[in-house]
DNA sequence: CGTCAAAAAGGAAGCGCTTCCTTTCTTGCG
DNA sequence: CGCAAGAAAGGAAGCGCTTCCTTTTTGACG
């Protein structure tokens, strides 16, 4: 291993000063620290991260924390999609990316304690229904936060986060599904503990709302397929006459779907749908989904840009941004 | 931040004595062990990973490699869920795990060095189309790797990997056409410079060529939902008769149900269809997939115990592991 | 009860880096 | 040409932990 002593030693300096070479403090003459930045390159020469944080008392890496409960759906959820933006920030930064798990059976304060330990200077949660308490608890953590979806507590905690614009994104799904014509338009929920959810739910109702239609029509799954079908099949009987639906996202309106192929309802035909977060399934299933598209990519990579101001300025939060949604048209309206 | 120093005075020993009965090291007489773990009870002590580190050289954490290019498919792919076994093996030990990108751009060397440099004991690698170098790359890199998936040149390199058995699912798969009473059977193909694809291929060629039926009608893909349709349509070009198909992966038959669909067949009437991963794709689809499940959350979790194995004992490899795959019989045959 | 080997505990160095503080080198000006 | 002030470089301490080596304690046995 190749230590920065090695590195002053054939750029004729000390190490102090090769330290400072390597970091670009400007108190070195140019010509020397060319020399330093040489001797690093001919000797292959990389900081011990271990060393540095020890000695900076910084680490130079965030969390990305996942509770136990939340990795069976990785692949599933809109998860997956947000990682890749966290995932590509994190790495055009010199920081690294660590995932902690928070297990299920594990007490909160060991969770804190394991988290202030973990080496990261920073975490960020995606909200999910499982995560709904994370707020709450982090909320007196000593490490900064940032949330990926708005924490129902957001008006009482000094929190941090970024979301898409799920109020304006419901009300353009509901509004599509107006100008197809529909006037009996219902809703199936995700979880009603999260913030998306009421969030969605109250764009879809003011649009109705707006065009003088009723908004009784509503049904509570939990974001999964098997509940999106349930729901489906509960709302057809409590009104038969229901021509347009807003799913709150692409799994549940796979299982709508197969509840209304099953039921004999052909879709756009005889009811229109309109999906939210525009995944993988959104393409998978037939009719392909016109489906609300939430820039996962960019809330991926703003969470993380958003975390590091955090880091940098922690009195200058809470930060919180909110993006557009985006309308994709596809064949089920 | 409480240190050691901390424990140690308030147990009323030394740091020494306090460290070794935090690791648990025999020497420590067990009054004086009890009387360090209270302390670091009350205190709520963490040892600073970067200090333990920096002072063990060693750093209980691993690195999955995720190149950059894969990124945008984190959720379709199997990556994700094999993620699953692996976050929940590594959480459940005392190591963390380090998401390390390989930049599009990077050189091989500034690579290899970040990768020694970036605090890990080992690596682990998903081997996808992207991927394919990888393997003669590291092969002299100074870190332990294992590898999902057999890489091609496992014969001449020293790897370690673990995998499903390709050739025996494979096999199933075409079995499965073959009772079914099919005796036209195609495939198509995901990247032919992967080994997964190279098994399966023998494994379907040699279930057909045992039941003396034809393996000449094959279709090459991309393991993507577009190459997938194309393909399909390639076959029904090629060969009108044909009445089965083995499809390498969920994704893939996405796409080529939907050629089917628009070519008027009707699975599983006309033509039947096998896949393979049984990722939520399957039963997103109409009608629900027959496919080939591979054992994601164990290969997950086994190659992370492979990896510790080798990091502890480097002589000992390499390990290779095989899982066998499972039958989902659904509704495409 | 003394001796000595084994067990237990402690002292201190050191992991590789940063940074405070001191020393040395420059430079501008009288 | 000498001096002071600022720039540049270096010495050394220290981040929190592990571990080698030494010292002290323990207890079995003669």
């Amino acid at each position: 291993m190749v230590t920065l002593d090695d590195v002053a030693r054939l750029a004729g300096v000390s190490r102090t000063t090769a330290s400072r070479a390597m970091n670009g403090v400007a108190t070195v003459k140019p010509i020397r620290a060319q020399a330093v930045l040489n001797a690093a390159e001919t000797l292959g020469f990389r900081p011990n991260p271990a060393a540095r944080s020890l000695a900076r008392g910084r680490h130079d890496s965030v969390a990305l924390i996942i509770p136990e409960t939340d990795i069976w759906d990785i692949g599933n959820s809109f998860l997956s999609a947000a990682m890749q933006g966290v995932i590509r920030e994190v790495a055009a930064s010199e920081q690294q990316l660590v995932m902690v798990i928070r297990a299920a059976g594990e007490t909160d304060e060991k969770f804190l304690r394991f988290l202030s330990a973990s080496h990261v200077d920073g975490a960020m949660v995606f909200l999910e229904a499982h995560t709904t308490e994370l707020p709450r608890l982090l909320s007196d953590a000593a490490v900064p936060v940032v949330y990926l979806g708005r924490p129902l507590e957001s008006d009482d905690l000094d929190v941090s986060y970024v979301d898409s614009d799920n109020v304006g994104g419901a009300r353009t799904a509901a509004e599509l599904l107006v100008k197809a014509g529909r006037r009996r338009i219902a809703v199936i929920t995700g979880s009603m503990e999260l913030g998306v959810t009421q969030d969605r739910l109250r764009g879809w109702s003011e649009c109705l709302k707006a065009h003088g239609i009723a908004d009784d029509l509503v049904a509570h799954a939990d974001f999964l397929q098997g509940g999106g079908a349930v729901a489906m099949a509960e709302i057809l009987d409590r009104d038969p006459t229901v021509d347009g639906v807003f799913v709150m996202n692409d799994l549940m309106s796979a299982g709508a779907l197969a509840t209304l192929r099953s039921r004999g309802r052909v879709v756009p035909d005889d009811l229109s749908l309109v999906s939210f977060d525009d995944t993988v399934i959104a393409t998978a299933v037939e009719p392909r989904l016109t489906t609300i598209a939430q820039p996962f990519d960019e809330l991926g990579s703003l969470m993380v840009r958003t975390l590091r101001d955090l880091i940098t300025q922690p009195d200058a939060g809470p930060f919180r941004v909110t993006l557009p949604t985006k309308v994709v048209l596809r064949d089920s309206v």
